[in-house]
DNA sequence: AATTTGCGTAAGTAAATACTTACTTATAAA
DNA sequence: TTTATAAGTAAGTATTTACTTACGCAAATT
């Protein structure tokens, strides 16, 4: 079972999550009361989360308050970043880095 | 059946595939080389990738070149962003507004 | 002390995923 | 024109995913 951010974030309603507890810390009912599904359905989701890094929780009392981890978006955002100079306004560069790799291409008709 | 960026980034094999038709567009045959499973599978990774924008396939007799459309993981890069400025050495500011957001939390002993 | 609340977990299920082998079709080479 | 090559597709399968309901337990309230 792999269980890293690309996974985690692959998933609408994580993302959603992600998205609520962004900039406030709120327990598990308070995330669960904006989703349609069971509340389990949510634990099950945050423990997704939680597992891969992307959440933390803290326990205060009988409750548990979600937090989101943004420095394991980092991982995700570094990979992409490998490419970036390919969208920078750059992309007629790379148009002409595959066409000259691409020698024995017969010319279009 | 989703068919986003994010759900088809999720998969290890084709994230592996982006990276070697990063720089250089090749043909199914020539991806497939790089992989211990069948060449059907690759066929069907890279249905996943054209399906949702990531690639693009140029025909040339019979064969069919890749080629990574890198604006689609711009989407990507943009949802992760939004939350950029509470990694950017902004975590302590992360801290002290989570803390600040939660007025009824018991003091630690 | 009894009840309510917050939440985890188990078990079950339908659908999706990631493969496989077998086959087909289109193009190119002999 | 026969044969080889490139690659899509179909069908089958094991595993994973995303839920559900039912239940249990610890903390808080009554």
């Amino acid at each position: 079972m792999r269980r890293d951010v690309f996974q985690a974030i692959a998933d609408p309603t994580r993302r959603e999550i992600i998205n609520l507890i962004a900039f406030q810390s709120l327990n598990l009912n308070a995330i669960a009361e904006n989703f349609e599904m069971s509340r389990p359905a949510i634990s099950q989701h945050i423990k997704i989360l939680t597992e891969c890094g992307l959440v933390s929780i803290k326990k205060e009392g009988r409750e548990r308050f979600c937090e989101v981890k943004f420095q394991k978006l980092k991982e995700v955002s570094q990979w992409i970043e490998q490419y970036s100079s390919f969208w920078n306004n750059k992309l007629d560069a790379l148009e002409i880095y595959l066409s000259a790799n691409k020698t024995k291409v017969e010319p279009k008709k």
